[in-house]
DNA sequence: CGGCCTGTTGATGCTTATCAATTCCTGTGG
DNA sequence: CCACAGGAATTGATAAGCATCAACAGGCCG
C-alpha cells in the first residue's frame, strides 16, 4: 500500500543508485544525480522536460517532525519525496492523531492544483525533498501534459492500495493488519530492515492499540517469523508465513 | 465518500434536472440533455469538446447485478454513471467479496489508460452509463487536457475521501460507521430516501456484519433518530444526532 | 545514577462476531 | 385474492478478540 518505486513505505532507504558515470546531456543540474529520477513522477518527463522543471522546483530538507503542510491551511506546494518519509495525518474528533499515509522515496505529495488541504504532512524522520509551487507546477503541466498523465496513474494506482488497506482495516485482524504492514516494509527484499515507525505509529496506522502492536510482534518473534533485534529494526525470517498470517496473495502485495 | 457531486453514495437519483429549454449549440445529441452534464467529468469540457467526446463514447444500460470490469481482467473501458449506481469490489481471500467502493450520477468508473484491473466494477441496480474505449479515450484526452485535470481532481478528492473512510473502518465504532454512512445515503436533502444497499451490502462495506448492522439500525429507529419504513426506505429524523454519533463535523462531511 | 520515554506483559471488561431461532417481506402460483 | 415458500432482516445467547487499565522492564540522556 506504500511507497517505493509505487510504494508508500518501502523504506529501505533507496541506497542511491550512484549513476555516477552515466549523465546525459540537457540535465546538468541537481536532477542528474537525483536518486529518485527514474521512480519519481518526473521519469515521465523527456530531459528537455525536466530541465525545464528543475528551473521551478528546488530543494529542501526537513527535520524531523517538521510540517509541510498543516490540515485546513492553503495548500501551495507538491513535493516529491527523495529520502525519508512524509506523513499524512489528519486531526480525529477526539483530538487523537490519525495517519492516512506515508509516502516514500519516488512518492509525491501535495495537492497539484491548489485548494485547501485535507490532512497535515509532515517528515517523520529527515526527509529530503523537492517542491514545487501548486500554481508553477500546474502552469508547468500545461506544458507538459505527460507529467498529468503520470500523476493521474500514480493517483489512481494510490487508489487502487488504499482501497486494499480498507479491505484490511475492515476485515482483517490484529494480526494480519500487523503482517501486512511489515510485508510491506520488507519490500522485495531481505535482511535487517529499519523499521521507520514506532509502535505507537504502527498502531495509528492499523487502527489498533500500542499493546495490541506489540503482543502481534511478540507473538510472531515467538514464532520465528520475525527478528527485532532493537526497538527500530527487524528482519523476516519466514516470509511465507508471514504472507499467509496477512492473507494475502503473492499476487496481491499492497504495492 | 461517496457519490453525487463528488460523492459516490448521493444515491438521490438524481432527480434529472430536466433544462429541456436550453438546448446550446454544437450539442445536439445525447449529452445536451445528459442528467449528470454539469457533475460528470465531462462539465470540464467546452461545448466542442463535448461534441467531440460524443462521438467516442456511447450509452449502456446495466442489468442489476451484470458487470462491467472483471478483476484482472484487462481494463478496456471508462464509463461515467448516469443513473443507478455501480459497485467495486474484490474478492478476499476467504472468497468472500468486498466491497470497495460505490459509484453514483456522475461519477466515473475504469481506468482511463487501461491496465490490469483490480477490482470488479458492477451494477448494482440498473444502471445507465456512458461509456468510453480507454484507447480512444486516452487518445481524446491528449488533445483535451482539460478531461485529465478533471479526471486527476476528481482521484485526488477521492483519495482525501477514502482516507477518511480509513479513519472510520480503522478506529470507528459500529454507530459511527453505521451513522456515517446514513448520513452520506441521505445527502443534503431531507425526507424519505431509498436505501441502495441490502443490510448485508452496508455491512460489506462498512466492515461489519450484518446482525451488527441490523443492530445499529433497531437502535437508531428506537432513539427516534431516522425511520425505517420499509426494508429499502429510511428518513432522517434527526440529523444533529446522526452527525453526532458519526462523530463527523458538518465541515467534515465525507463528500 | 536517576528520571523519562518507549515498549512489554498481565488482568479485566466491552464491543462485536458467531451461532441459532424467529419474524418479516416479496414474489409466485393456485 | 390468498396461501405458501424462500430469502432477508431481526432478535437472542454466547464467545472471541481487542481495548483499557495497570504494573513493570529496558534504553537513552542528562
Amino acid at each position: 500500500m506504500f511507497g517505493g518505486k509505487q510504494m508508500y513505505l518501502s523504506y529501505d532507504t533507496q541506497t542511491v543508485q550512484q549513476d555516477a558515470d552515466v549523465i546525459e546531456p540537457n540535465i546538468t543540474g541537481r536532477c542528474a544525480q537525483c536518486s529518485v529520477r527514474d521512480t519519481a513522477i518526473c521519469s515521465s518527463l523527456s530531459r528537455n522536460g525536466l530541465g525545464d522543471l528543475q528551473k521551478i522546483g528546488r530543494r529542501r530538507l526537513l527535520a524531523k517532525g517538521q510540517s509541510l503542510i498543516w490540515e485546513d491551511d492553503e495548500a501551495t506546494v507538491i513535493a516529491n519525496v527523495l529520502s525519508g518519509m512524509l506523513k499524512l495525518s489528519s486531526s480525529a474528533s477526539n483530538g487523537s492523531e490519525q495517519i492516512l499515509g506515508l509516502v516514500g522515496p519516488g512518492g509525491f505529495a501535495g495537492y497539484p492544483h491548489g485548494g485547501k488541504a485535507h490532512h497535515n504532512i509532515a517528515a517523520m524522520v529527515e526527509t529530503e525533498i523537492c517542491v514545487f509551487p501548486s500554481e508553477s507546477f500546474s502552469r508547468f503541466a500545461d506544458d507538459h501534459p505527460e507529467i498529468r498523465i503520470a500523476l493521474l496513474d500514480r493517483s489512481l494506482a494510490e487508489l487502487d492500495r488504499l482501497r486494499r488497506w480498507m479491505v484490511l482495516l475492515g476485515r482483517g485482524s490484529a494480526a494480519e493488519r500487523v503482517a501486512a504492514l511489515l510485508v510491506d516494509f520488507a519490500g522485495d527484499g531481505t535482511g535487517l530492515r529499519s523499521l521507520p515507525l514506532s509502535r505507537g505509529q504502527i498502531a495509528e496506522f492499523a487502527g489498533l492499540t500500542i499493546e495490541t502492536v506489540s503482543r502481534q510482534f511478540t507473538r510472531l518473534k515467538t514464532a520465528g517469523i520475525i527478528t527485532l533485534p532493537t526497538r527500530d529494526t527487524f528482519e523476516v525470517m519466514d516470509r511465507d508465513a508471514l504472507l499467509a498470517i496477512s492473507n494475502l496473495h503473492h499476487d496481491q502485495l499492497l504495492h
